[in-house]
DNA sequence: TTTAGCACTCTTAATGTGAGAGTGCTAAAA
DNA sequence: TTTTAGCACTCTCACATTAAGAGTGCTAAA
């Protein structure tokens, strides 16, 4: 990393922040007048050169103010990732939010994208955690008119798979019902290899039904991704940046395009969970993405499941709320991903 | 409806099928030119201005061409609702393709939004079919780590609803197996009102457990739409008419913001499954939506379960396409849902 | 009723202008 | 050596001006 003054240090600071604010090219005037700088704007004009020579800054003409680029950005986030915390006031609403869910499945990833995009305000992705691996748990077998069946099957981790089928003959639900206990009784537990290797044993039907089991077992894990939840786009494209379409693309395309999500998520978040990390600009890979910043980390626990949350928003984004946000968010998660798995 | 003559209603036709294609305003000459017109162009002017008079037409000043507007619109597609239909050869294909899903409840949703907004090129929503009355199907108790057991509920129609629950103190697999099949004997094919009726007559673990299952049969129908799907939102950005923001946030509200959906439908779908709605320009009463038309039909079988699907697009939008394609996914997906509710 | 012809209006793009913002540089002060 | 005052310079922005072009509306004739 480059030698920088402290004094450097902080305007670099001041400007992302003023920027940040204003969406406007700050200039060293406004510099030594908001934040009472005790020098002149002179003194502040020749760093902000000196940090420009140096890349962290650009100027969009000649007679207007600095304006971070990313590289400006980075180091800005870089000393900001370690050290940023939401207040104590704000990290206790948002547990409690979660305490209130915590028996609620279903609502953990819509208030995960809620809190980050409001406390963040920024765009907010959460994606359900995929298991690394499938493990049987139980299965049910529901009649509903004659031959058409409801297969249930309940994966460890709670994960719940249904699927109609049609069987060439009526089964009395009693049937159904001792089938399932047989399969539960035997399967319990298992991966898909294991089961796969029971099969031989079993007669034709409660083979044909495992057949089906492992085969929605091996869909459980095979996309990426999965379900996504989404929160406060709309609020995001009222941003500046976004007023001309083009810009707005990109961000859209992150939000709403499954694959092209998945492709950023590939290229930008390390598979461990825990540390956060920050997309800006595109970092030159994504051209979509040249105006938005991404603030990502992965939740769950690594061998078991993890999913995806992360805020989306300008480049000139509020990245200590969003750092902040991210991380105590995606360490509730992961606690409550730790207590759906650990049996 | 006002009187137009025969040659004022093809031009109207005519207008709103070039202004669709080229999201210019059309001139006299573009129409004599493009479909070879056995008039001259200042014949065409004149019934332009009559057409102007009457409020179909407008002119954004007065040396350009001529738009239509939403009366005109309206006019256009009151014409268009009766008699489109698809080509066949693509309604097999998305029969198709339906058909292939028909056993996969939860592919339906997506594949529905996807080839939506595929065939009518526009950003395509649909919500999943609500019940119209909860009724008690099945009931799993599944014992996790000591006191803590996750409870699957099966509702009529296939809905699944799960939460877990820790308990005071551990129970065995099989106590909990004996509980679930008693309540399942004694609650099958009820709805909630009966079930409350029997609460008295348990002893008190199932009467709790069965507190539990009213709880979430009442929230499986309170939320009016429940789960959305969306499809093709960033491909109608690129649509000229969202280049500046101000549009585009119309846009991505009704796609994004579920309140704010969930009022467009409740005052823009009729409750009754079957015909196909259209909202142009938010119709004077959605501001956000004045560069917006919705295409909606509702699905599913009145008194079992309904949701609702749609194209979002530009004013100037494939009408004809997007009425079809709507019209024709409803049917399937209504099928569908009959066949999962009807027992 | 239709049409040719033409004046008229309004947009669009190019060009010009002046005010203002903010810089970069220089030379003096600390 | 660092800081500062001062000023010339540059570029944007808003506004006005102009010329070309598109398309209309109207009138008078077919």
């Amino acid at each position: 990393m480059d030698e920088l003054t402290p004094r450097q240090r902080t305007i670099l600071g001041l400007v992302v922040r003023e920027y940040v604010d204003n969406a406007t090219p700050v200039s060293s005037r406004a510099l030594v007048e908001n934040y009472g700088l005790e020098v002149s704007t002179a003194t502040v004009r020749n760093e902000l050169a000196q940090l420009e020579e140096l890349g962290y800054l650009t100027h969009p003409h000649t007679s207007a103010g600095r304006v971070p680029t990313d590289k400006g950005y980075r180091r800005f986030v870089t000393r900001l990732i370690g050290g940023v915390e939401l207040p104590l006031q704000e990290r206790r609403t948002i547990a409690h939010q979660f305490y209130q869910a915590r028996q609620d499945f279903e609502q953990w990833m819509p208030l995960a994208a809620a809190v980050l995009a409001r406390t963040a305000r920024g765009a907010a992705l959460v994606t359900a955690p995929q298991p690394s691996e499938s493990r049987y748990k139980h299965l049910q077998l529901i009649s509903t008119q004659g031959q058409v069946v409801l297969l249930i099957l309940v994966l460890q981790g709670g994960t719940v798979k249904q699927q109609m089928l049609a069987l060439a003959e009526p089964f009395d639900q009693q049937i159904l019902n001792d089938t399932s206990d047989r399969l539960n009784q035997l399967f319990s537990g298992m991966a898909v290899s294991q089961i796969r290797g029971r099969i031989s044993e079993l007669p034709s039907f409660e083979a044909d039904i495992a057949d089906l089991v492992i085969d929605l077992m091996q869909r459980a894990v095979a996309s990426p991704t999965g379900t996504i939840y989404r929160d406060g786009l709309s609020e995001v494209l009222q941003e500046p940046e976004f007023a001309e379409g083009e810009q707005a693309q990109g961000l859209v395309r992150v939000m709403e395009e499954h694959s092209f999500l998945e492709a950023v998520l590939a290229d930008a978040l390390s598979p461990e969970v825990g540390s956060v990390q920050v997309l800006i600009g595109g970092e030159g890979r994504w051209d979509e993405l040249s105006a938005c910043s991404l603030v990502l980390a992965r939740y769950g626990v690594t061998g078991l499941a993890t999913g995806a949350l992360g805020i989306v928003g300008p480049t000139r984004m509020l990245y200590g709320r969003a750092i902040s946000a991210v991380r105590f968010v995606s360490g509730l998660l992961s606690d409550l991903v730790y207590d759906t798995y650990i049996e």
